[in-house]
RNA sequence: GCGGACGUGGUGGAACUGGUAGACACACAGGACUUAAAAUCCUGAGGCUUAACCGCCGUGCGGGUUCGACUCCCGCCGUCCGCACCA
């Protein structure tokens, strides 16, 4: 029995020889070496090893139920750089899991009758299988899924650690809340005023909820950003904005007291321009502002006013159209430069409740939004800054603010300063007063960023550890009670929270009293859930949330692949959360940030299909015609014409998706691998496109045609190297230089252009292969061999086949990689370029070690060159040895 | 409105810190092999002019710096993305 599965081995191991051409079977060689690299535990990641260690990561997907090609892309980048890194030496964590708590599987177990848990994990199993199929170096030893309980018990822990450093918090919040499905919405689940799914008219509602205190770290996370210098500009720019500080002062006015509310005697505002003080005419505070509150309660026109902004949309498109209101509460105010300079307050919709203090002076000659209420409701217009160039007699504000740099003017004793050193000023005097025994101004740095809101009325999450107790509170549920583990009979057949209304699960006993208790009911955000989950890949099954070992032998993250998507919510999470966990006592040591390279991929995206009824159409599902402009696409059952849309990200929704086992089945995966690095920049987008995948199967029969002519051809390598001629120099010239080219070109992530640099090299490779000549096999089985080592990162199953074909019986994935031999890097010989008046003339094929002047002298014999002087005296020329020639006329 | 990125043949794109623009691929055309097709291989090609060479033009448009600009600077135009009443 065993020997005869050992000779079924060594029959389906030995790829056969080609005659003639026969084609390379991709499919079914490929699940072989993926057997092969699976038994040989060739990706294991070990946390005890003597090499240098390289943390690979892809973000981590939502196990939404198939994989598409578009989402291979990503996956893809990672792998190649993984493989190539592993060859070069390094200790390779590249990991895998499933992001796998969320909104989806609960809205799938409402409509289908299963339970969120079974269908999620049904999924993964799918998408862990084609996963699998494209030969990814992962460890799959690690993998786990965050809805796993060992993972969330954990997270449980992170954030009792969080509450106990202050760092989670509880505070009354608004939602937006869905009045018929009974359930908080996220911002982007309202479209136009309405719940996405209900289209119910969203409420604001005031919940009590669980926040994370990010914007401890705000300073941190801003300042940082400067030492990410591997992260995409973009990225950490979009970052900066999302923080959004800014510099400016609180100041303090005195409420006039003829008509005050009692117990409010001053407003407090927030400013970054106190140079404009002179220019004030009326101070705005939002409708929830407390002053607005207490004016509003003895006047009911005002009281309505209130209600009505509040009930104004929060949608992008109400809040882009909505007109500057405004209500005069009849309220005064004295400028805090002089006492008698009374302001009125007015109440106003465009003014924030949470950014600032909720209450502003306006300045109408310096901001549009203020000129524009000044205008529409009277109230002066006094310019303060005069731009450059203009008169101060004759200078008027138009229908435009002015907020340029300038000179101060009608502000008294800032007159003729500049804007900047009057801010000082401002700064320095309204810190020497003093209202109610504070300072009238003091400086003051704000923030953009909020506090992170992480309850979620929902079941498909991670349980916050919290009881709640009528005598002690919200008390932290004990370690040893940990896990607090969702409840597996939960009923999913109406809208609302399952945990809430679950009819025994909240109820227990409190931890501290023993009186009865209700455990809270809210589940974090899962973007929690992504926030740590590469900390738990450095040791997945250790007892604490983080082995301090393992984390700071791995970590931080050496190259981080994602999608731009991410650019701001999990990647600030997390840049924060790593220092919240670990400065509650996780031992993540003195490391600040997780990533230390991220790179953002395109999308692959795909043309649009829709029947003439208007549904959405698959790839499968239509028949092209022609081509050019008279491309045409019909059903390909129905044959009825078919709308071709716009090319858009591959999504369900579009249905414009190619799924990844009929691809596979089909080509194989190393075809599916090579076309979404091939052509297009990794950052960029990339089309998906039929004849795109044909030339990238043919390059992949081409290839493996070429190596087993060679492995014919020429007899193994003997370790003597021969004398070579000029075909084999050439050769192995290219061969070493490409080798050095693709590695750099891996290591920049620059793949279409590594992909472009064998193409090049498998020309050279295949047109020497028809010449003759002493010492050329040598060169081409060299030159084989190199390039299958050269194609494993890309092509892993491919470059095993070969090299099995060309006589190895060991695993091309343990190789290491080929080193290039500095000598034939060199030339000596260069072609450079030479020009007349800086116009390329002719070229110049001359000996490395030419002197500039012997250059100088070749070029001016050129005939193009005297032809192009026409006899003109030159005046210079110009060398730049190995560049270029310009000879000046 | 604010901020950012990008713009190169029929197409995707390449060109290192300024130094032969168009590598490589796709599509196209011609040829070879074949009874034929597919597959494969070879050849060609930025545009204008030309029989061909030569020549001229050419990296969105206009200017500038430089011996020399796809690359740097200034001003436009266009496309895409992010944020958006943030005081």
């Amino acid at each position: 029995m065993a020997l005869i599965t050992a000779a079924i081995e060594r029959t389906v191991k030995r790829p056969i020889s080609l005659m003639g051409n026969e084609r390379y079977n991709a499919p079914a060689r490929e699940k072989h070496w993926q057997q092969m690299w699976e038994e040989a535990g060739v990706f294991t990641a070990s946390n005890n090893d003597e090499r240098p260690k390289c943390y690979v990561l892809e973000m981590f997907p939502y196990p939404s139920g198939r994989i598409h090609v578009g989402h291979s892309r990503n996956y893809t980048m990672g792998d190649v750089f993984a493989r190539y890194k592993r060859a070069r030496g390094f200790n390779v964590l590249h990991p895998m899991g499933w992001d796998a708590f969320g909104m989806p599987a609960e809205n799938a177990a409402m409509e289908r009758k299963t339970h969120p848990a079974q269908w999620t994990y049904a999924n993964i199993a799918a998408m862990r299988q084609q996963l699998k199929s494209m030969g990814l170096s992962i460890d799959w030893q690690r993998e786990f899924a965050t809805c796993d309980v060992n993972y969330y018990k954990q997270q449980q822990k992170l954030f009792l650690d969080l509450l106990k450093k202050g760092l989670a918090y509880r505070r009354s919040a608004k939602v937006n809340w869905d009045p018929v499905d009974h359930t908080v919405l996220a911002n982007e689940q309202v479209i136009d005023g309405r719940g996405w799914r209900s289209g119910a008219l969203v409420e604001t509602k005031e919940l009590t909820q669980w926040f994370f205190r990010i914007t401890e770290y705000a300073d941190e996370l801003l300042e940082a950003l400067n030492t990410l210098d591997q992260w995409p500009e973009k990225v950490r720019l979009m970052q900066a904005n999302w923080i959004g500080r800014s510099e400016g002062m609180l100041v303090r006015w005195a409420l006039d007291p003829a008509n005050a509310p009692k117990g409010i005697s001053e407003v407090e505002v927030y400013t970054t321009r106190p140079d404009t003080l002179f220019g004030a005419s009326f101070l705005a505070v939002s409708p929830d502002h407390p002053l607005a509150l207490a004016a509003a309660a003895d006047n009911p026109k005002l009281k309505e006013f209130c209600d009505e902004c509040r009930r104004q949309g929060t949608s992008v498109v109400e809040l882009e159209s909505a007109e500057k209101k405004g209500f005069d509460t009849g309220l005064r105010v004295q400028h805090p430069l002089d006492k008698d300079w009374l302001l009125p307050v007015w109440v106003a919709n465009f003014v924030l409740m949470d950014y600032g203090t909720g209450a502003i002076f306006g300045c109408p000659s310096g901001d549009q939004r203020d000129l524009d209420f000044a205008r529409k409701y009277d109230l002066p217009v006094r310019p303060v800054i005069l731009p450059p160039g203009e008169n101060a007699e004759t200078f008027a504000i138009g229908d435009e603010a002015v907020d340029g740099d300038g000179s101060m003017i009608n502000s008294d004793f800032l007159d003729g300063l500049d804007p900047k050193s009057a801010f000082e000023k401002v700064v320095d005097r309204l810190g020497a007063m003093t209202i109610g025994g504070r300072p009238v101004g003091e400086r003051k740095v704000n923030f953009r960023l909020r506090d992170w809101g992480i309850s979620r009325q929902r079941y498909w999450g991670c349980p916050i550890p919290i009881i709640h107790c009528e005598s002690c509170g919200a008390v932290p549920v004990p370690d040893d009670q940990l896990p607090v583990e969702l409840p597996a009979d939960a009923t999913f057949d109406k809208p609302g929270n399952p945990l809430d209304r679950h009819p025994t699960w909240k109820h227990v006993t409190c931890p501290k009293c023993q009186g009865p208790a209700v455990r809270e009911t809210d589940t974090m955000d899962t973007f929690v859930d992504s926030s740590w989950y590469f900390v738990r890949f450095t040791a997945p099954d250790a007892d604490t949330p983080v082995d301090a070992r393992a984390a700071q032998y791995w970590l931080p993250v050496d190259q981080y692949i994602g999608g731009i998507e991410h650019a701001i919510l999990h990647l600030l999470y997390s840049r924060f959360f790593f220092r919240a966990i670990s400065d509650a006592g996780q031992g993540i040591g003195q490391l600040r940030e997780p990533f230390r390279a991220l790179f953002t991929q395109g999308m692959v995206t795909h043309e649009t299909y829709k029947s003439q009824n208007g549904e959405w159409l698959s790839p499968d599902e239509v028949k092209i015609d022609g081509d050019g402009k008279n491309r045409a696409a019909r059903h390909a059952v129905s044959a009825n014409p078919v709308t071709i849309g716009p090319i858009e990200k591959m999504s369900k929704s579009k249905k414009n998706v190619v799924d990844l086992d009929a691809f596979v089945g089909e080509y194989g995966a190393d075809t599916a691998r090579w076309f979404v690095l091939s052509d297009s920049p990794p950052e960029r987008d990339v089309i998906y496109t039929e004849v795109g995948v044909e030339g990238a199967r043919r390059y992949v029969q081409r290839a493996w045609r070429l190596i087993d002519e060679i492995a014919q051809k020429t007899p193994q390598r003997a370790d003597v190297m021969p004398e070579f001629g000029p075909e084999g120099i050439a050769l192995r010239r290219a061969a070493h230089k490409t080798l050095h080219s693709v590695g750099g070109h891996i290591e920049g992530l620059r793949f279409n252009v590594a992909v472009a640099t064998l193409y090049e090299f498998t020309n050279v490779l295949s047109s020497t292969l028809q010449k003759s000549e002493d010492g050329l096999d040598w060169a081409l089985r060299e030159g084989a061999e190199l390039l299958v080592q050269m194609i494993a990162p890309m092509m892993p199953h491919l470059a095993e086949e070969c090299w099995a074909r060309l006589g190895y019986n060991t695993l091309l994935a343990k190789q290491p990689w080929p080193v290039a031999e500095p000598a034939l890097l060199v030339d000596d010989v260069m072609t450079i370029a030479v020009q007349v008046n800086g116009k390329r003339r002719d070229e110049l094929t001359i000996a490395r070690s030419a002197s500039k002047e012997e250059i100088e002298a070749a070029a001016l014999a050129l005939e193009p060159v005297t032809r192009a002087l026409e006899g003109k005296p030159v005046k210079k020329v110009i060398v730049v040895p190995q560049r270029i020639v310009n000879v000046v006329a």
